[in-house]
Order: C-alpha cells, then sequence, then structure tokens
DNA sequence: TTTACTTTAAACATTTTATTCACCAGAATT
DNA sequence: AATTCTGGTGAATAAAATGTTTAAAGTAAA
C-alpha cells in the first residue's frame, strides 16, 4: 500500500482539522471540501482520490447527494458521518452504496480501523501498480509481470493472486480466500483454490514458490 | 482489525438471512447454524469463531444449553438473542457468561454496534504477534521463532504451543489440553499430546525446556 | 450455434501429519 | 529394594491435506 488520499467534506473546518490532523499521523494524505458540491468537483478533477469521507448535512449538496452522484461513476468507498441514532438514515444509505457508516462524535481511531478496513476489503486503492518480488500488477491495465515478462491469468487467478499480495506474509485460510475473491454466497468446494493456486503457479514460473502452502491452513504469499 | 468471524444461531432462517446480510456489509465474516447442536459442531470444528450469536429458542439444543457447553471450554463472546422483557432469563444468561443480550425484534445497527463494542472490549481476534522468552509467535503469518530463527511446526505444534503460550504459568491437564487444542469429539489417546510435547520440545531446541512436565498432572509453560 | 476459454469438480497420487503402540527410564509408593 | 505409576521415545500405522490430472459444466466471443 502506497499513499493513500482520501477526500473529507464537511462544512465545519474544526471537523475537518480534526479529521485531517489525525489520519496525516497515520502517513495518509487528505484533501478538503467544506461543501458538497466542491467535494464532487474535488473528485473529478484529482484523480487518484481512494476514499472519501462524506459528512450529511453541507451546503449545495448534502452528503447523499453527493454519493449518488458519485456512485452512479464510481466505485470509491464511501464513509458518511451522521448524528448518533438515526436508524433509517443507515439503511437509505446502504441502498446508496455506502461502504461505512460512523455517527458523530466518533474516536479518531475507529476513522482510521474503519478506513484501513475499508480499503484492506476492497482491495486497496483500486487501480494502481504494484511490484513486490518481481511481480508486478498493474490493476489498470489487468496485466501482470512476472520478472519483466507479460503472463496471461484468467479473472480468478488474476484476483486470487491480487488477494495474496494485498495479504503478503499472512498465512490465508481457503474460507477467507473464498469469502474474498469468490462471492460470499459461494458454497462451493474449497478444493477448487488448489487448481487455481496450481495454475497460478505454474504460470508465473520460478516465482510460483512465492506462494507458500500453509499446512493444515492454507496458502500465504511471501516476497 | 483483521477480518471478523461470527456464527449466528437461529432456526428461522429469514433472521440469520438478516443479520448474515447486515453483518457482510460491514465486512464481518458469517457462518451460519440452524440449531443448537449444529452450532457447537461449528464453533468447535472451525478455530476461528470470534462471536457467537444465539437464539434462545432451538431445535436440538436450546441457547443455555449451548452457551453452557461453550463456555466450558472457551471464552469466545457470546450474545444472546431472547424474546423481549423476560427479566429472570437475562439475570440466568450473565450467570452463565453470556456477554451481551439484546431482545428480539431489534436494529441491525444496534447488533452491530454491540458487536463492535464487545470485540473492542475483549482485545478483538488475538491475530497478534507475541514475543516471550525467546519465542516470537507471528500468528498472522503463522510463523514462529525461536531465538530469531523460524522453526517448522505442524499444525498441531503450532496450535498446541499457542495454547501452552496463552496459559503460561498454569499447569495443564491431558484433558483440558485435549478439549482446548483437540476438536471437542476427539476421543483418542491422551498420550497423544505427549507425542506432540516430544516433538516440540526437540524443534524447540534449547527452548524446548520452557515446557515443563508437571508430574502427574499434564504440563506447564514458563518463560 | 460453434468455438475457445474459464471455472469447477472429481479422482487419483503424493506428501505430510497425527496417532497409536511397544518398550524403556525414572519417580513415587509400599 | 521391589513394585507400581507416569512420562519419554522412536518406529509403525493410520489419517489427513495437498498436488496433479482430467473431464465436465459454465461463459463469452466469433
Amino acid at each position: 500500500m502506497d499513499t493513500i488520499k482520501v477526500l473529507i467534506a464537511d462544512d465545519e473546518s474544526r471537523m475537518r482539522k480534526l479529521v485531517k490532523d489525525f489520519l496525516n499521523k497515520n502517513g495518509i494524505q487528505v484533501v478538503e471540501a467544506e461543501n458538497g458540491e466542491q467535494a464532487c468537483d474535488i473528485f473529478y478533477s484529482q484523480k487518484d482520490i481512494s476514499l472519501i469521507i462524506l459528512d450529511v448535512m453541507m451546503p449545495k449538496m448534502d452528503g447523499w447527494q453527493v454519493c449518488r452522484e458519485i456512485r452512479s461513476n464510481s466505485n470509491v468507498p464511501i464513509i458518511m458521518l451522521t448524528a448518533r441514532g438515526d436508524e433509517k438514515d443507515e439503511l437509505l444509505g446502504f441502498e446508496l452504496g455506502v461502504d461505512e457508516y460512523i455517527s458523530k462524535p466518533f474516536s479518531p481511531k475507529i476513522l482510521v480501523a474503519r478506513i484501513d478496513a475499508i480499503l484492506r476489503r476492497t482491495g486497496g486503492m483500486g487501480d494502481e501498480t504494484i511490484e513486490i518480488g518481481g511481480i508486478k500488477m498493474d490493476k489498470q491495465a489487468h496485466e501482470v509481470y512476472v520478472d519483466g515478462k507479460l503472463i496471461d491469468l484468467s479473472l480468478k487467478e488474476f484476483e486470487l493472486l491480487e488477494f495474496f499480495i494485498a495479504n503478503k506474509g499472512v498465512a490465508l485460510s481457503r474460507d477467507k480466500i473464498l469469502n474474498n475473491v469468490w462471492n460470499y454466497d459461494y458454497f462451493g468446494d474449497a478444493r477448487t483454490i488448489d487448481t487455481h493456486v496450481k495454475k497460478l503457479r505454474s504460470k508465473m514460473g520460478e516465482k510460483g514458490d512465492l506462494i507458500k502452502t500453509v499446512w493444515g491452513m492454507g496458502y500465504k504469499f511471501e516476497a
């Protein structure tokens, strides 16, 4: 994970500063918007926003409007900030594709934890290029190079490798892999993973060894 | 916080689905059981359940029975779902070690909030790195280092050492070890443990001495 | 529809791990 | 000291998990 850029949209400058300072401390870059319209502008002009934090109550466009607008063009993760205890709002939010919901007042620690969780589960920050241990993965082009040579991967193989790389050094159970790479409602054979791992390994040539078997557990990517 | 896995036990599939869908949206993995017996089975066979949600009314074993059974072997957080307003039940529940009590009907939001709160206060799900007496155990990577040197452990050996370390300074009977490291339905020879202890000790080299024999009793890990 | 490809599943081979057992050594008991 | 337990050990066996191959089922493109 490289630098992450987060857009915070809130009309209260105090709140923006609070969030910004804390995120900065955690190595996260922050861009500010003081109303909904500005938030949209910034998001569309800067192409590398990894995540958006939206206050519900804002001038010009409120959080819901911004959310709807951006969702029609992008799947960027969105966190909504709201006053405590409005459940019907929350349901509306999930329908609109809000990823997380944090009610004010919140602790900055929670915010960072949620951001981390979201970025991890949405596979990092989307469109970027990662290079690790001789493996270069260009997510935009959907291409993978091993030692500079392009290899041809199927979709599942690509996603699997992507998940491995995102969790490098972590032993992953088959269940965990299924739940993250496959849809959560997939109830097929976990051994299917083995087949994909085998093909991935062979397509990766020597570098296939980077995918280790963790006996009785699952697999692990190690560079 | 890594991925959290929650077990939901309820005989109504509608209820299970409701909870599952909502938790999934919040990045929480869900495993379902449709009666008490199955809940126990799943909990003991899957070793990484972070929290259990039990309906009181279930076929085979009701929520109280499941709670009692699991509490005799584990401190996993338990949330009990019950019909509104039965106070005497609630008292019983806390005696049995129930962590939270939610009466139906409840809002999904409440459920997630309670889960978050419980996991936060019980210190999450223990995916961490522990270092003690020259033994470093990285649970994420599933690796163990002795005096800085990586040693290769089998799954059982790893789990056994994990249990020893978690109970450092406590003399553990073979029965207790079996009940915690092995599946609850294991009825084999308790001497099996001796074999694993032997291999563990030898793989740990000098540091094998940290696993003491408590004569007529069992074993004890002491740093 | 045909074709090419991907994904999944099933069957079998191989490897690794878990368990049992027999035997020995040392501790506790008499 | 003799006897009886209890734990240590190493080899044999059983069980479990993974690797590999092949084929069927599913998809998307031509």
